[in-house]
RNA sequence: GGGCCUAUAGCUCAGUGGUAGAGCGUCCCGCUGAUAACGGGAAGGUCAGAGGUUCGAUCCCUCUUAGGCCCA
């Protein structure tokens, strides 16, 4: 027959080799299946997965949102939810473009074009395919549970033919439009940055020349505008000025010259000046003056004046701000306004076009100074200085942002923002500030910028005819019923470029053949559409409905306001109008250990593999669970070691009682063993069992909350309740020899202790969890669940919750407290008992009667007065707090001291059979020898000294053959002691 | 410039309209046959600053300053 008895634990346990250990235990046995076989058919709870790009391992940000994912769903099927178990990685874009591009050295569009677009597409799937298989062995090593062969990828048919459909229906309500607009480009990637992608990491501290130019003014000779810019280029593209109205303007006389600029700015004038007068901003409007570089072909018949414009900042240059609305968003803008010529004198590569004269085929950076000396020659050139500012770069490639008039496509906000503020009030935001975030970014957001001329990603549905018509195409079915060309050359292929292009439509209007627009899709798109795509919207509308709306998402706050949660909140809007998601939980970034972002060239990243193998995934995901979500975390090792220390206590716990339960052979499922827990009487064990429900009440409500963090204080608190209170004043009980009710109740009381710790904890900490759940029931029980992730969520008995005896016990453990303060004052050790101690003001003293032993033991003290004496003399020690006062009697007499000769003594025989490495259980024999004073004393404590360190004999004589001898000194008493171990 | 968040011990952070807390770190002392643990003590705080509400404010309100995130 099979021994089931517990297996022995190691004192100090490697959490790392377990972690490997149970990770092949859930391989072999693929829980995830049982698990959500167990819960099929029950109540639903439905989680929303925010894909991962799946474009480089996982970081340890990745990891901390990914314990949330897991610890979430863990909970809820331990609540008996049936539950999908849904992961998802994100695919397409220019973040795995610009990878794939420098795995194959690319510097620029043309190469990728000359490599063939679709080899370029296939390299790009192949990438996408290589780092989701690597992101889902890192998740798994992270203990996270997901159904993984059931992952979706946002590449999938289709999610891409989903979006079409949502594509359609905006067309529908016709929000789609092409417009032009100035905006963010990466010369370099050849594409609009979206207002969405430049995020933080967008912006650069960049040093650009800050060009100071005299502008004549039509009319009046020697006068003119002074005028800034940091961007010489856009000079070219120069045909009107800004002022501010409101702003007071000078005139100033400097060098036989006269300038305007703003009061503010005259700091900024060369050499003596004198002010002529003062002139409001307003009264400058619309005078013409002679642009710059009015030699080039675009500027010769530009009428340049001066417009009005309250962004004017009175902060930086002199108030007087050059326009080119084809080379700034907000130029744009006024150019509308005003009916300004657009001048867009670059190509997609940052070139100039042709007809730039000298500066044709020129690159920006390589204009500068052409454009200086041009500058110069007309006598337009007032100075240039250094101007260091935070210029944005492109998101990916580092490159500086140019901003250029290009025809892009858009989907409307005019009317939908304000439906999606809607629905967005509808979730419930946690933090609650969520919601402030998200509306304050719908109200301010600009047109959604969809297209992007690249190659890797949705292909945009919308054919746009040169008669100026265009449609869009709302799915695979309505492409092939209404191509006309291609669709034999398409089929079997994803909706990808090249392949999709091959496919032409007729024009609804004129009759043309028209082609797809060569543009791909903003990649929030495609992780926007998951509520709907990932069950099937299209294809099963019933299975859609069982799951929708999700329950709950979580992902990191920052961006994801204007990316992911905002696209899901916009396409639920537009294809049902309701919220796709109940709950968004956020939380913030990951930091290292000083507060500082973690990059690859400083240095300080912490991979997260490292991390696991180093610290290991249980204890970081207890440090995530532990941090508020909604601060940054400063991640690091001496996080770690905190925690490690934290578990190492409930280890302890654990292996104290495999240790006594293994030698007293007990057996949680022998009839012999048992005690019904509502039988208990112990104050300790009632203590215990009351404050273990309440632990399962707390944890419970915090769980079904989602406030994660205080999990963990509740645990450790726990612990350290367990630990160093029950067990230690317990620890008598489990040495004792003989078995008796008291033992197995105290036996029974720490089993269900444990068992139901290891449930609680279980979501966030599920190795260690599932090693001790593994000994302590699996290894006993025949027919119970064989993982602790199988088990539910434990059941509260409020019966066993009683608030008095944990009041009594607080109060019990501050007297203890001041008790030991009282000690400490006189410097006398615990180990030397004491008379009696006096506590005064002592609330409810009768009833602390059956708490007087835990005190008196803990403090090793002959008797416990309360709330009786004064202060008599100088024999006392006296220490209070909170009104509590303590009164320790000092005074020693031969046989106190004696007594305490006696416990010093076998303490150094513990320590000593420590040494030498005994067994607990081992007996010895101990020889010795002293003064006659000693003997006499130790004959007569003969049997106590006996059972304390377990010798079966004692020898007033060195031992002859002995395995640890040494001699120890006591109050001044020599002793020569030597053990032996008996076999 | 606008929105949101934060400010508590050397560090990391809890917390409360009624006498300021934990962990880590430092220094002293002690306990320990479950303990790579633990316990006690000490040092260390104008709870960012200024106003207001209140019998009473670290907490609620306003402003200021600093930091974070987002937007412009």
């Amino acid at each position: 027959m099979e021994d089931r008895k517990f297996l022995p634990v190691p004192s100090i346990p490697d959490f790392v080799k377990i972690e490997h250990k149970i990770l092949k235990f859930w391989q072999e046995n693929n829980f995830l299946k049982q698990l959500m076989e167990k819960n099929k058919g029950k109540k639903k709870f439905s989680f929303l997965d925010g894909p991962i790009t799946a474009n480089n391992p996982m970081g340890v940000h990745h990891a901390w949102g990914r314990t949330y994912k897991d610890i979430v769903q863990r909970y809820k099927a331990q609540k008996g939810f049936d539950q999908r178990f849904q992961n998802g990685f994100d695919c397409q874009g220019l973040w795995v473009e610009v990878e794939v591009e420098k795995e194959l050295g690319f510097k620029s569009k043309k190469d990728i074009e000359k490599f063939g677009i679709d080899k370029f597409v296939e390299k790009c799937k192949e990438r996408v395919l290589k780092y989701s298989k690597i992101q889902t062995q890192q998740s798994i090593r992270l203990g996270q549970w997901m159904d993984w062969e059931n992952s979706y990828y946002t590449m999938s048919d289709e999610n891409n033919y989903t979006i079409w459909y949502f594509l359609k229906k905006c067309h529908e309500n016709g929000w789609i439009y092409k417009g032009e607009d100035v905006v963010p480009w990466c010369p370099r990637c050849g594409t609009a940055i979206s207002q969405h992608e430049i995020v933080t990491e967008g912006y650069k501290e960049l040093i650009h020349p800050g060009v100071y130019l005299q502008f004549p003014i039509k009319g009046k000779e020697r006068h003119y505008l002074l005028v800034w810019t940091t961007t010489p280029w856009t000079l070219t593209a120069n045909v009107a000025c800004a002022v501010h109205p409101e702003l007071i303007y000078v005139l100033i006389k400097s060098n036989e010259r006269f300038y305007y600029l703003l009061k503010e700015r005259l700091n900024i004038i060369e050499g003596r000046y004198e002010i002529i007068e003062e002139i409001p901003g307003k009264k400058i409007l619309n005078w013409e003056y002679e642009g710059p570089l009015s030699f080039l072909p675009v500027q010769k018949e530009i009428k340049h004046i001066v417009i009005p414009w309250e962004g004017v900042s009175a902060e930086e240059g002199t108030g007087i701000v050059h326009i080119a609305p084809g080379c700034g968003h907000e130029d744009f803008l006024l150019g509308k306004e005003f009916s300004l010529k657009v001048i867009c004198p670059i190509d997609e590569e940052g070139v100039f076009l042709d007809d730039y004269d000298v500066l044709s085929k020129k690159s920006i950076k390589e204009s500068e100074e052409i454009i200086f000396e041009l500058l110069r020659k007309e006598d337009k050139l007032y100075k240039i200085e250094k101007y260091s500012h935070r210029y944005p770069v492109c998101w990916r490639c580092g490159v500086e942002l140019v901003f250029r008039l290009v025809p892009e496509w858009y989907i409307s906000m005019k009317e939908l923002r304000y439906k999606i503020m809607e629905v967005a009030k509808q979730v419930q935001w946690i933090p609650s500030f969520g919601l402030e975030r998200e509306l304050d970014w719908l109200k301010n957001m600009e047109d959604w910028l969809i297209s992007k001329k690249r190659y890797w990603g949705l292909a945009l549905p919308i054919y746009e005819c040169e008669c100026g018509y265009f449609d869009v195409i709302g799915g695979k079915e309505e492409l092939k019923e209404k191509a006309v060309e291609g669709y034999e050359k398409f089929e079997g292929h994803s909706p990808h470029r090249p392949w999709v292009d091959y496919v032409k439509i007729k024009c609804q209007k004129c009759g043309n053949k028209v082609s797809r627009i060569p543009d791909v899709g903003n990649p929030w798109l495609d992780a926007g559409i998951v509520p709907f795509s990932t069950l099937h919207y299209l294809k099963d509308k019933d299975y859609w409905k069982e799951w929708y709306p999700f329950d709950f998402a979580v992902e990191c706050f920052p961006g994801q306001f204007r990316n992911w949660f905002y696209a899901i909140l916009a396409m639920a809007t537009v294809l049902e109008n309701s919220p796709p998601v109940k709950t968004i939980f956020g939380y913030a970034l990951v930091k290292d250990e000083k507060g500082e972002d973690m990059h690859k060239s400083k240095g300080n990243v912490i991979w997260f593999d490292e991390a696991a193998e180093k610290m290991g995934a249980d204890i970081m995901r207890w440090i995530f669970v532990s941090h508020n979500p909604f601060e940054n975390l400063h991640f690091g090792y001496k996080l770690g070691q905190e925690a490690r220390r934290k578990l190492l206590t409930l280890w302890n716990c654990y292996s104290f009682f495999i240790t006594y339960a293994r030698i007293d052979n007990f057996d949680p499922k022998k009839k012999e063993c048992q005690i019904d827990l509502k039988n208990v009487k112990n104050f300790l064990d009632r203590w215990l069992l009351s404050i273990t429900n309440n632990l399962i009440k707390n944890v419970d409500y915090a769980y079904n909350n989602y406030e994660f963090d205080k999990i963990p204080r509740l645990i450790e608190k726990y612990i350290d309740n367990l630990s160093n209170w029950y067990i230690r004043r317990s620890r008598r009980r489990f040495w004792k020899s003989q078995i008796d009710f008291d033992k197995w109740s105290a036996y029974n009381t720490l089993y269900y202790a444990l068992t139901t710790l290891v449930k609680l904890i279980a979501p966030i900490m599920p190795f260690l969890s599932e090693e001790i759940y593994q000994n302590l029931v699996v290894k006993v029980y025949e027919n119970v669940e064989k993982s602790v992730h199988l088990t539910d969520f434990p059941q509260i008995q409020e019966d066993l919750i009683d608030k008095d005896i944990e009041e009594k016990m607080e109060l019990c453990r501050k007297l203890v407290f001041l008790g030991r303060a009282a000690r400490e004052k006189a410097k006398i050790k615990i180990r030397q008992p004491l008379k009696k101690i006096i506590f005064l003001n002592v609330p409810y003293k009768e009833k602390l009667n059956d708490f007087i032993f835990l005190i008196k033991d803990e403090l090793n003290i002959k008797e416990i007065i309360f709330n009786e004496g004064k202060d008599i003399g100088k024999n006392f020690v006296r220490v209070e707090e909170n009104n509590l006062v303590a009164m320790l009697d000092i005074s020693l007499d031969e046989d106190l001291l004696w007594e305490g000769f006696l416990r010093e003594f076998i303490h150094r025989i513990q320590i000593l059979r420590k040494e030498a490495k005994f067994d607990i259980t081992d007996r010895i024999i101990l020889g010795y020898q002293a003064d006659k004073k000693i003997e006499e004393i130790l004959d007569k404590n003969m049997e106590y000294i006996k059972t304390e360190i377990l010798a079966e004999e004692i020898r007033k004589e060195i031992l002859e053959t002995k395995d640890i001898e040494e001699k120890i000194e006591i109050n001044n008493h020599k002793i020569l002691v030597s053990l032996k171990r008996k076999i």
